[in-house]
RNA sequence: GCCCGGGUGGCGGAAUGGCAGACGCGGCGGAUUCAAAAUCCGCUGUCCGAAAGGGCGUGUGGGUUCGAAUCCCACCCCGGGCACCA
């Protein structure tokens, strides 16, 4: 099909921003609360707004819009929200920079995100838009902090924390990587602080349960259960040992958490964290001073050095001078201090038993300490400790059983001895809120001399941080030296009292926006009972792995506090009821390559190739969940085809002469049939998000068109009609705006507000099919048949094929027949 | 170390027990053009062969099966997660 002046020009550039405004005057993206329809909420994670948007936002925010745009063409109400988390350090450090206001900055980067996002074509209910830093939200933020609190579901704790010496900060457990900070990548520092925690152990048991019921990745699950980290023990407690080893009835036993209660007899020393808090009762006057040495090394040391040595045999630690007593054993054992020990878990100190945990034997070995095999090791073992499965021995009367069995008696017998209990721990600790920076949501508190810890009144809500704020590089935050926003009279007993100038993890905000967005024009409350349960679940929520513990975690522990505090429905316990992790987008690499990508930034891909040609692109590039070089994305292709798309779609000039009406020909019925087939294919690719194959659909079925209306015969009008109408629908979710341009040319419809295609069973079915016929497993011939062919015919067929004859050597011993598609002869 | 993914042409990938390499990129050739771009059509895993045709081929080695990229076992490599959690 030669190019034609008659034909205008595909201009992305000219329809694509008429298309966006339409969509925007037309409201046709909104969503009101009591909308007829089925609803359906898709849900794109909150993104931070740093500025235009860069690709990794185009791949999300391109594979929610296809969704969004496909459900309402399916006849549903899409609640399709964006909002942004625009609270966080980088607005911070540019004020400090340049002193311009973080609010200002922010506002600036959220409108530029806004942009990029309409400039792709993605569309959303912007009446609903949220973001963190906006007085309504916060409001919010701390009224939800303040029922927590009132719950005993917020507490303020000294503990140790992790310190960022760059950001200036205390940091959550899950912001320290390998003993750097995750944002800035400063060595983190232990410091003892006081704090703001949420008890997100409360939860641990139910978030952990209900990870089951999830529809979401697998490996995600799995991230959340090694992170929660659940293990079944005894709590049990070793007796001092006085002078004469026996076990002293006036100092109370030192409680000690294990999970092989079965190993007790091989338990030939005790270990305690050197933050203990017993340390100084349980050290001797002559232990003294190497102890104190020992504490004041390991509390100098920074995370990451003591992860430094993890998983060698250096086991540092000292004596303490003193014995307990091994309960199972009745002998008096050394108690130690070593650093391997944590303090943040089950009680700070372990019975140490080295024949079955290589710790311990690590340790054992460097401090000459016996070692006793409790279990037996396999003939051919040649490890050092043994943690495998096997039958006790040296345990005196559990000697014989096997691993399970001994762990039972042994934690029965610790109960019975009223020793002990047996305890379920979790490695997940307490949400760490409190953040000593100043552009986040204020923890609206209140300390008074006389009254104490007094929260700021509902009415009194939101707590905002002053505006005539100076921003100096001390790293300190600037509400420490605002006397206005510091100084406050108590809510209680009116004297003179001081703000709490910490701010909450940015987090906390993003625990929380989506039940916002179900009711986002509520003063009276966050939402409402009503709000969330015409919405929530989320039916859909797409974002990046890397949320897969943070976010995800703090999001369904809010959902259920505010459950279980009557604020949501009670029976609304999880949020996102499936969830997609896209791939990351990955740069930087060291291949060259000539493509487009390299140098364009998604807005100039925009300008110079058009917002379809860019979604297209990222559709077709690879799987949605894979991650994705930016190095490899290529536009060619994907504008060349919608060029194509648009000649054929256009009003018809060359081949106008040549379009046949009346009866249908063999090649008209097969076309026919594609359209059918192509419907059925694509429908299933986007459910299973298969978009890199729905591209090649279009692609493929587009190339037939194109050889169709070529044909000598010609093609039939209303054949080829129902083939483009039809490939213009599906693919108007992937590219909204061309084909929203080419269907009203043809038929004045919008595209997406008409319904989904549907394919006629009856035409989905072929009468001729390929058979292929094989000898020995290898193809020899293909054989045009009937769909329909009985086996009997089709091993008829194949036996006559002659090109399969030349591999056989009289007939076949075996005839394996898979009527119509394969026939096996196997000689 | 443990737990997940993954390894297929020059490149991104398709095929989840039945025609390996769909679709796209890149490359080659043809049509159109004064010429070029654009466009349209065709070829393009590899080896042998003039061709017809054939051999080989999905990280490596074994196995199951009439038939394996696909299932099983062992190993190698790449990516991610967890990692002193008692």
């Amino acid at each position: 099909m030669p190019e034609s002046d008659e034909i205008e020009r595909y201009s992305p550039n000219k329809i694509e921003p008429v298309w966006q405004q339409r969509w925007l005057d037309d409201r046709t993206y909104e969503i009101d609360n009591d909308d007829p329809r089925p609803k359906r909420y898709v849900l794109s994670m909150y993104p931070y707004p740093s500025g235009p948007a860069h690709i990794g936002h185009v791949r999300n925010y391109t594979f929610g819009d296809l969704l969004v745009r496909y459900h309402t063409m399916n006849g549903r109400g899409v609640l399709s929200p964006i909002g942004f988390d625009s609270f966080g350090l980088p607005a911070e450090n540019a004020a400090i920079k340049s002193g311009e206001h973080p609010r200002t900055f922010t506002d600036a980067r959220i409108e530029e995100l806004s942009s990029s996002l309409r400039q792709i074509g993605a569309v959303y209910d912007w009446r609903r838009t949220v973001k963190s830093h906006d007085p309504s939200y916060i409001k919010w933020t701390q009224w939800i902090f303040k029922r927590f609190w009132e719950a005993g579901l917020a507490y303020r704790a000294q503990a140790p924390v992790n310190w960022c010496p760059g950001c200036q900060t205390v940091l959550a457990n899950e912001q320290v990587v390998d003993g750097l900070c995750d944002r800035s990548g400063d060595v983190v520092e232990r410091r003892d602080m006081e704090q703001w925690f949420y008890k997100i152990t409360d939860y641990a048991q139910e978030l952990l349960d209900e990870i089951e019921t999830l529809d979401w990745p697998a490996r995600v699950k799995v991230m959340q259960r090694n992170w929660i980290g659940r293990s079944q023990g005894v709590e049990f407690g070793l007796p001092i040992a006085d002078a004469d080893g026996e076990a002293a009835t006036n100092t109370e036993p030192l409680a000690v958490y294990t999970t092989r209660p079965d190993t007790g007899f091989g338990m030939t020393f005790a270990v305690m964290s050197p933050e203990h808090p017993r340390v100084n009762e349980l050290t001797t006057e002559a232990q003294a001073a190497v102890v104190t040495t020992f504490q004041a090394e390991v509390r100098e040391m920074s995370e990451i050095d003591r992860l430094s040595v993890s998983g060698t045999a250096d086991k540092r630690g000292v004596f303490t001078g003193s014995h307990v007593v091994n309960p199972f054993t009745g002998r008096s054992i050394p108690l130690y201090l070593a650093d391997y020990v944590l303090i943040t878990y089950g009680t700070g100190a372990i019975m140490a038993v080295p024949g079955q945990d290589q710790r311990d034997w690590d340790f054992a070995t460097a401090h000459g300490i016996e070692i006793v095999r409790t279990v037996q090791p396999p003939a051919d073992f040649d490890g050092e400790a043994y943690v495998g499965e096997g039958v006790a021995i040296n345990s005196d009367w559990l000697d014989g059983l096997g691993v399970d069995e001994a762990k039972k008696k042994a934690a029965d017998w610790l109960v019975d001895q009223s020793l002990g209990e047996g305890k379920i721990n979790f490695r997940l600790r307490d949400w760490l809120l409190s953040r000593q920076r100043f552009w986040g949501c204020p923890i609206p508190i209140i300390y008074c001399d006389e009254c104490g810890i007094v929260a700021v009144p509902d009415e009194d809500l939101p707590v905002v941080a002053p505006d005539d704020l100076e921003f100096r590089p001390t790293g300190e935050s600037p509400l420490n030296y605002h006397q206005g926003f510091l100084n406050v009279s108590c809510p209680v007993c009116g004297a003179d009292a001081r703000r709490e100038t910490d701010t909450m993890d940015t987090f906390v905000d993003s625990a929380w926006y989506f039940l916002r967005f179900t009711d986002p024009w509520n003063d009276d409350a966050p939402f409402t009972h009503k709000s969330v349960e015409e919405f929530l679940p989320v039916d859909q929520y797409i974002g990046g792995v890397e949320h897969a513990i943070l976010h995800l975690l703090y999001a369904r522990f809010f959902t259920k506090s505010l459950a279980d505090l009557g604020v949501a429905p009670k029976n609304f316990r999880e949020p996102f009821r499936k969830l997609f992790t896209q791939g990351m987008v990955r740069k930087g690499g060291v291949k060259m390559s000539k493509s487009v990508g390299n140098t364009e930034s998604p807005e100039a891909i925009v300008a110079n190739h058009g917002a379809d040609a860019l979604r297209l692109a990222i559709l077709q590039l690879k799987p949605p969940a894979e991650d994705v070089d930016w190095e490899d994305f290529q536009i060619d292709g994907c504008e060349r085809f919608l060029n194509r798309v648009w000649r054929l779609a256009s009003v018809q000039t060359d081949f106008v002469k040549n379009v046949r009406a009346g009866e249908l020909s063999a090649q008209d019925v097969a076309i026919e049939s594609a359209t059918h087939v192509l419907i059925d294919r694509v429908t299933n690719e986007y459910e299973r998000w298969a978009y890199n194959t729905a591209v090649a659909g279009f692609m493929e079925f587009t190339n037939s068109l194109y050889k169709y209306v070529q044909t000598s015969e010609g093609p039939h009008g209303p054949t080829l009609d129902f083939a483009v109408d039809t490939l213009l629908a599906l693919m108007a979710p992937a590219v909204p705006h061309i084909t929203a341009e080419l269907v009203e040319r043809r038929t004045g419809a919008n595209v997406h507000l008409n319904s989904w295609p549907v394919a006629d069973p009856a035409k989905l079915v072929v009468d001729k099919v390929t058979m292929i016929v094989q000898v020995n497993g290898k193809v020899r011939d293909r054989l045009e048949v009937a769909a329909d062919i009985t086996p009997e015919a089709a091993e008829a067929a194949a036996l006559g094929s002659a090109a399969a004859q030349k591999y056989l050597d009289g007939a076949p011993k075996k005839v394996i027949v898979r009527a119509p598609k394969l026939v096996n002869l196997v000689a």
